[in-house]
Parts: structure tokens; sequence; C-alpha cells
RNA sequence: GCCCCCGUAGUUCAAUGGAUAGAACGGAGGUUUCCUAAACCUUAAAUGCAGGUUCGAUUCCUGCCGGGGGCACCA
């Protein structure tokens, strides 16, 4: 099933080689109209092409037109300076609507086929809470995957803990010194927070516990029996708290192949990129340098400062033998690579690690590793004071917390607006809305933007919010519980007259567009504004077109139209990681 | 010092180089004997500044102003 913008893409291309011939270079970049005033499609191609060819732009709008055959879609008209604007017809908008009725995939194209893609997103630190600056890597990263996984992508998911950081210094340290044993049975991740916390906290200013954490660190390091058993445990009971966490959020991965699952990879690594001449040693330390194959300015292992162009090393391994997050990276890219035959390695990682992955992915590549690298970055949580949030200072929200009061406020308003819901279903539903509400606070904006944490932001229920999406579904699926028959969509016959059953068609049958968009550049947002708009034109159709009143042919195609709508809504949220209620 | 990201209604956010810049919240005014008013309808309100490229710039380029981040042994 081609979309309707593929479809016009085919017929304008046709027209475009009968009127130029073949291989006149030219797009037909069909896209959907900037504004409902000029049809539903526009193409500019006129435009762009009458420089090269030399001709009026409207002129050879005109005769694009002349040559174009719709049939069967619609018309076509030239618009202002040589905009060609299309026009479909009700009956075609009607047929596509039907058709998407009988496609379980609901016309999605298979555009992912045959790429294997791995999504590397969330990634928290093992014994540190996960806090809010944790949710948009989380929430972005599941629903890119969802994404890509709806598009024919094989899609492996990968939550590459830091399960092997320095923080188990301080962690180690606070274990042997101020651990509370009976608080680690009743809230484990929250005593371990808590050492952390604390063992932080006397750090800070006294070296003489610092000196003690680094030693802890480097028998652990060494295979330190004791201390490796601690770090055991203390992985285990992270992962156990945050896969309650991932649980609630409905996010599951295919692995969990954190940093100390590379551990034994990283030595050979160092000394093969030695070997090979692609690093060597400088100030003690294992360093990659530029090998001049890139313009200074484009060159991520050269920077400037005042002296002009210098060296801007990334290391792989410390003076004292360790080795850095760049290494863990590298050994990790290797191994997707060559073991999981990756395509594709998406990194949904802060806007801030720019540099990082622009190092680690040129260093790949000069190591032979080459793949389709994407560091999808995001931008940051601010606190009140517009600084970045610090995971040490400890006075962040956690992400549980975020979660729980969601589904607090949530709780309320189901309580105020439906108190006919019992006490069960009424919880279950505070639970989709208000889980619902935070991640569709993350997803329906650019992910590049930094925004400032607020509850109410972040919590909203009302507006442009995932509550109004999944108030729309349960509009639509209270009308079917009404009626006093089965209904057969597929048997629908589909008729659309009124503006507002056009105007919900027009935005139903793009679906297939919208979502194949969302990872061009990596934008779910794309796909949440569309929902909204979709949910709008629902809402609209539903006060001015009544249903179960309407006459029998009317009603079983405006039935149908409404089971598209739940249908697209239900499966548009499932991309965003969101669920549905049936009621609520 | 250099590099990267951001700057849009009062506020929070949108807008693959397209036409008269869209929403939401908040403001003002309206809609309920009618399929859930968590809704709908009407209304006022914005592209930091200055240049450039282009038939056309919120979008691309340059400079400035403002906010955030990064730049050798943390991740």
């Amino acid at each position: 099933m081609t979309t309707l913008q593929q479809e016009l893409g085919r017929r304008l291309a046709a027209a475009l080689e009968q009127v130029l011939g073949a291989g006149h270079g030219g797009d037909p970049a069909v896209v959907a109209a900037s504004d409902r005033r000029f049809g539903d499609y526009q193409s500019n191609v006129a435009m762009v092409l009458a420089k090269q060819v030399r001709r009026n732009p409207r002129e050879l709008a005109g005769r694009l037109i002349g040559a174009l055959d719709l049939a069967g879609v619609g018309s076509a008209e030239i618009a202002g300076p040589g905009f060609i604007n299309f026009r479909v017809g009700a009956e075609c908008l009607a047929g596509r609507a039907a058709a998407m009725l009988g496609d379980a995939r609901l016309g999605l194209p298979r555009t992912g086929a045959g790429r294997r893609v791995v999504v590397d997103f969330s990634a928290p630190n093992v014994a540190k809470p996960m806090h809010v600056g944790h949710i948009r890597s989380t929430i972005i990263g599941d629903s890119l995957a969802r994404v890509a996984r709806a598009l024919g992508h094989e899609v492996i998911t990968d939550n590459h803990i830091g399960d092997w950081g320095t923080q188990f210094g301080m962690i180690l340290h606070g274990w042997k010194t101020c651990r509370d044993e009976a608080a680690l049975e009743r809230d484990p991740v929250g005593e371990l927070v808590r050492v952390y916390r604390e063992v932080n906290e006397r750090a800070n200013g006294s070296p003489e516990v610092l000196e003690q954490c680094r030693q802890e660190l480097v028998r652990l390091q060494q295979g330190d029996p004791a201390n490796l058993e601690i770090w055991r445990r203390c992985v285990e009971l992270s992962k156990a708290g945050l896969q309650r966490i991932y649980d609630r959020l409905d996010i599951r991965f295919d692995h969990w192949l954190g940093e100390s699952w590379y551990n034994d990879r990283l030595g050979p690594l160092v000394d093969d990129f030695l070997a090979r001449g692609l690093a060597r040693v400088s100030e003690g330390a294992v360093c990659v340098f530029s090998d001049g194959s890139l313009p200074p300015d484009d060159d991520p292992f050269r920077i400037h400062n005042e002296g002009g162009w210098t060296d801007n090393p990334m290391l792989i391994r410390k003076g004292d033998g360790g080795f850095l997050y760049a290494t863990t990276d590298l050994a990790t890219l290797d191994f997707r690579l060559r073991e999981w035959r990756a395509d594709e390695v998406w990194y949904v990682v802060g806007a801030p690690q720019q540099l990082h992955f622009r190092q680690v992915f040129a260093a790949a590549r000069r190591w032979g590793r080459d793949a389709a690298f994407r560091h999808v970055a995001f931008g940051s949580i601010l606190g009140e004071d517009r600084k970045l949030m610090k995971t040490r200072s400890g006075r962040n929200v956690q992400l549980g917390e975020v979660l729980d009061e969601a589904v607090e406020r949530a709780a309320a308003v189901v309580a105020e607006k439906n108190p006919a819901l019992d006490d069960g279903e009424a919880a279950a539903v505070a639970e989709v809305v208000g889980l619902g509400a935070v991640k569709f606070a993350e997803l329906s904006q650019h992910r590049l933007t930094d925004y400032v944490f607020s509850w109410d932001r972040m919590l909203a229920l009302h507006g442009d919010t995932a509550p109004y999406l999944q108030y729309s579904h349960v509009r639509i699926r209270s009308i079917f519980r009404r009626l006093d028959r089965p209904f057969d969509p597929a048997a629908a016959q589909l008729r659309l007259d009124a503006a507002e059953e056009l105007a919900l068609a027009r935005l139903l049958v793009r679906y297939p567009e919208v979502v194949p968009a969302v990872l061009d550049d990596f934008r779910p947002n794309l796909l949440a504004g569309h929902l909204l708009e979709t949910a709008r034109a629902f809402h609209a159709f539903f006060e001015a077109c009544p249903v179960l009143r309407a006459g029998e042919a009317v009603r079983a195609s405006r039935l149908a139209l409404c089971e598209l709508t739940a249908r697209v809504l239900a499966a548009g949220l499932g991309l965003l990681g969101i669920r549905v209620p049936e009621r609520m």
C-alpha cells in the first residue's frame, strides 16, 4: 500500500518525464500542503526547476499539470508563483480510509526492511538514582525503537548501563562504612542511593575519604573477591529496581550489556590501536590524535584555542592504566557491528556528549568499523536556576517520584470526572493517564529543546497532552458500546460529505506518511503533533456529525470513520509508548 | 579563546527553504433536555538585532546581543 504522498509523487514524476524528458534531475517533492486553503498536497518542483530549464515557473507548472494523470485521485491547479496544488477527491480519501481499515499495519510502509538497527538508550548508572534527567533518553529512545520496528527495521534495544564506573569507589566505601542492612532489605535502591549520597557529601572537601574511595575502586578493578561480591550484589539490586520502573513504563530491552561486560575487551582494543598506529602514548596516556584527513574545523581531534589549532586527543587509556568512557564505547561499537551485524547504531544521549561521539565515530571508522552511526542528541533539563541538573547534587527529583506524582494527580482527576468507575478500574486508568502525560510531555516537543523542569508542565492533563488523545479514543469506544448490533468496519461503505468528515479523513490517511518522517531526523514530536491534529479534527467532526442518530448508510460510514480514528490514535500513541484506556 | 545547541504570542511549545507563522495554557466571550464538557465554538496576542544568498528565509550564510553546554586522564 503506497501513501497518497508517494502516489502523487509518482504521477508527478511521470509528468516531469513527459514534459522535460528523462534525466531532468527534478525531484517531484510532493508534500502536505502548508495550509488547507492551498489544497491537500503541494509541489514546488516547477519553481525549483524553472531556473535550470530557463522557463517561466508558472508556465512550466501549467505544462506539468497538463501532462498529469490524476485519475482516481483528484485534481491539480497552479497557484501563486508556480505552486502545483493538489486536491484529493472525497472518493479517493474514502477508498484509502477503507483500505487502512482492512490493513493491520494501517498502511505503514516498510521503509526499514532489511536494516538492522541497534538503539542505545536510557543507560542509567547502577547504584545512582534515575532522576528526571534520565527521562529523555529513556522515553525518546523507546519511542524511536517502536517506530523503527513498526517500519520494518530489525531493532535491537540495548541498555548500556553504567555498572563499572568510578562511582563504585564511593559505593564500596559507603557499603563498608555506613550501610544499613535493614534498610537495604526494605528498600534496596533507596538505601544504595542514600549511601552514595552520604559518601559523596563526606568526600566533598575531604581528600582522605576521596583517597579511600579511590583505593576501593582500584581493589575492585584488580579483582578483589570481597569487593567483587559487593559489586555484584549492588548491580543485582539496582537492576531489579530499574526493571520495576521499566515495567511500569512498558519499556523492554533486548539486552543489558553494561560497561562491565566489555571489561576484558578493553586491553586488547588499546593494544590493537597502538599496533595499528591509530593511537600513541602522550603524557603517559594512550591517545587517538588527528590523522590530518579532515579539515581542521571538521576534525574532532583538533581544537582552536588561544594558540591556534591544537590537538584535542581522545584518551583511551589513562596514565595509571585505567580505561575510559571512549574505550568502552569503542569496544561496544565493535561488538554491535561484528557480533550483531548492525547496519545502524543510534545513540540516544544528551547533546553535551556531542564531541565525544564525533570522536568515537571518527576513531571507529579509522579502525575499520563503519556503519550508519547516529548520535540522537537531546536538550538538557534545567533546574529552576536555568542551570543543568547535576546528578551529584542529590536535590534532583527522582524518576520514580515523577511517575508517582503523575499517577496521583491523574487519580484525582479520574475520581472527579468519572466517579462511576470502580476502584480497580479507576486506578488502572490513573496509571495509564498519568504515565501517558509524562511521556507525551517529553515526546511532543523537539528533542533538542532545553527546558526547565516543572511539575505542572510535565504532568499537565489538559490541552496538548496524552489525556486529550486518550479521551478522544475513549469517546469513540463509548459509541461502540452503545451499539445495538455488531458493526463490521470492513463491510462498511465510506462516504465523506461533511467538511468535518473530509478534514478528519485527510489527516487519517496521512498517518502512514507521518510515521516514517519521524525517523528522517529522529523526531517523535512530528507524530505527537499529527495525533493532536487528528484528535482535534475528530472532536470537531464529533460535535458536528451525529453518528448513532444518523440514517443507516451515513451511520455505517461514520462508524467506520470513528473506528479508523480510534485505531490510528491507539497505534500512534503505541508508537510513543503510551497506552489507551477503554473508558476514563 | 574556540566549537556545538537554543532565542517565535503574556507563558510553554510547533512549523522537510514556500504562500496570510500553527497549537496549548492563561485572558475575553459563548455552547450541555443531544453518542463522556478531560470536549467544542468565537476572539486578542509573536519570529532577539543587523546584513547576505534566494522567485521566496522562523528555517541557509556572516556579524552582534542573550541563554545553555563542551574542550587530556569522570561517565
